[in-house]
DNA sequence: CCTCCCCTTCAAACCGGTTTAATCATCGCG
DNA sequence: CGCGATGATTAAACCGGTTTGAAGGGGAGG
């Protein structure tokens, strides 16, 4: 694994990237000609033994093993991916405002989920940010005019998009991402039920005493913001509680902070508002806390996502968890299956949970108007 | 790009993936023969046009191009990659637990920026999730025998780490990014001078009138957690002042946390505390505000990331910020210039900032001991 | 008018696997 | 002992591009 020392010493000095380029080519490639020479086969025997493939003998089986061994050999998936016309890859695009993207909980563990049922199938991830919608539709032209992947992942749903059809017809297998009663035009969706969570909140927010709930949306259109309110809303009605004022917002600390203003300048303002994420949530706290307006023996909080902060902010963040890598892992097998032409697995997604810390609390008597 | 309304709807409650996929196969590649039979000229001129290389006359080539648009053509990376012994792709590895990888402010820029780099070249990137050493061995194991990718970023560099020969050896192009003068076996290194903010962390509290400055590492022997704690420690010698106490965390919340009781606990407790990164230093305040200290009239606080929720947490936090998108972008130029034996661009990495917010402030006179 | 040279153009080989179809050896059975 | 069936084995075609080397064509110079 290492070059000798004094090799590495003496072309310190002098060595730019291009030699060095020019020098591990020269390593030659083993190939499966090479594996088969050696034992003493042809190429489909071993191309036959890696594939699985009844026809070899244990025999021979035996020998071409231990030759594949003995050169370190694997199948090149570039050739590999020519010759059966599929690369073992799947496309994730990633369409984030850069204000959002560090602060997303969302994508970095649906990746490591992902991973996971990736590796489990030798798949690998190709991944692409962009920042526009412009940008994402290219993306995926290009990921399916290139050949680099077999499938892709839509995330970000929109009531009514279009993306699922569009990126079939690219002649990609689509695995939509989206909260369980999505209402999208494709053919599998892999979704949890985060309406529930919000449902919890609700609840819980009533038993603590509070009537007067209000709720700060994120960016209208996307089916997971609706759903949440939609979740809100009816758990209100169904309570038999008057479905208090709502703000819509981004998703982004700034909107959230501006949002919480908003419902507290109102002539009667809610005594807890449900946030669509955590990052708004915490904002609003901050909001709060600077007119005054104690967090949570004035105006309860309650977000959603669990980010890893959520208990560390004063008060800790009574929040909503999904298990966002199991979610990753489902959906990754989904699309492999979808690829491979196969069956897709029976799956069920563990539920949401609703994690109760200190940003909600009982309502006091109701303050002098 | 859509399909026609009624035949989606005649096959939406028989349809299983598995038909999907054959029915999408069915629609015949277009070919780089289809567009030379089109435009009435060899495969090879065809090439040549779409490598920019000489030797095709103007009145060819405009009719290639047009042929190629006209069927919507686009060079297969599949079949590229494998004449070419390249795969216009490189790869990142990220090594994160579970917990730190949803919060982590610094892979999900750095990609966004990777990923800049990449798009102009039309490279992919590739991504692989993994939890511990071993998983990142075998990954760039495969990634490397499996001809997946040209080269790689190695992140999380530990001082005297082998990968960069390891994976060199691979035969994989390698950029390492870390610190500016971080030490390191690899051949190219692109980074930032970080330190250079906690260096003005120091001068600001300094300033301010701390005299007893502590420090909450993250996890030890990266490099850029020494680098950090060595500029903390170096700007105090520089300044003077007593070198304060130091507690080892590493990077999570519930490290920062118990640190800063650890410090706080001292018989000589600092007047001010500079965290290794921002979600150990929420959650120092956190633990600093449970025991009825306040930020920043008892204690003042400095973190590193400038994560998008630290202008919303109370106080709002005092930070440093590195421009991790432009990083990003350069990272992947040098790279792509590396696999193409190409000498790198000459990049000038915009320097860090200190952002002053409010959880710093003047120390108060010595308090009763 | 003939050479020589340069520019275009293209057929064929190649990248490293997979897959098909044909050959070969073996074996059971009438 | 002969024959069809069965399983092992492999040569050759193929995937869709790139690259090489040779052939063809036109213009400048002598």
């Amino acid at each position: 694994m290492r070059y000798p020392d004094e090799v590495n010493a003496a072309e310190h000095s002098t060595l730019t990237p291009g030699d060095r380029a020019t020098r591990t080519a020269g390593a030659k490639r083993v190939t499966i000609g090479d594996v088969a020479a050696r034992a003493g086969v042809s190429k489909s025997a071993v191309s036959f033994v890696f594939n699985n493939r009844p026809g070899v003998s244990a025999a021979a089986r035996e020998r071409i093993l231990r030759a594949a061994d003995d050169l370190g050999w694997q199948p090149s998936a570039r050739a590999r991916a020519l010759s059966r016309s599929r690369t073992q890859a799947v496309g994730l695009v990633i369409r984030r405002e850069p204000e959002l993207l560090s602060t997303d909980p969302f994508f970095p563990l649906f990746m490591a989920g992902v991973e996971i049922g990736l590796s489990e199938q030798n798949y690998s991830l190709v991944l692409q940010v962009v920042k526009d919608q412009h940008g994402e539709r290219d993306a995926y032209e290009r990921l399916a005019r290139e050949s680099r992947v077999d499938g892709v992942f839509l995330t970000d749903v929109r009531a009514g998009d279009t993306r699922p059809r569009d990126v079939a017809a690219l002649g990609l297998s689509v695995v939509v991402v989206a909260p369980e009663d999505a209402d999208t035009e494709a053919d599998v969706v892999i979704g949890m039920d985060d309406a529930a969570g919000v449902r919890r909140a609700v609840h819980h927010l009533h038993s603590l005493g509070h009537r007067h709930i209000g709720h700060v949306m994120g960016v209208p259109g996307y089916v997971h913001t609706e759903a949440r309110r939609r979740a809100w809303e009816d758990t209100l009605v169904e309570l038999g509680l008057p479905v208090g004022p709502v703000v819509t917002a981004d998703f982004t600390g700034s909107s959230g902070a501006r949002a919480t203003h908003e419902l507290l300048d109102l002539p009667r303002p809610p005594s807890a508002i449900v946030y669509g994420n955590d990052l708004m949530a915490i904002a609003g706290i901050s909001a709060a806390t600077d007119r005054g307006i104690r967090v949570p023996e004035d105006l309860s909080v309650v977000g959603f996502d669990d980010i890893p902060l959520a208990p560390y902010i004063v008060p800790p963040l009574t929040t909503v968890r999904q298990n966002v890598v199991a979610w990753g892992t489902a959906a990754a097998q989904t699309l492999v299956s979808l690829v491979e032409g196969k069956q897709p697995p029976e799956i069920r997604l563990p539920s949401v949970e609703f994690v109760v810390r200190g940003s909600t609390g009982p309502t006091r008597h109701r303050r002098p108007s």
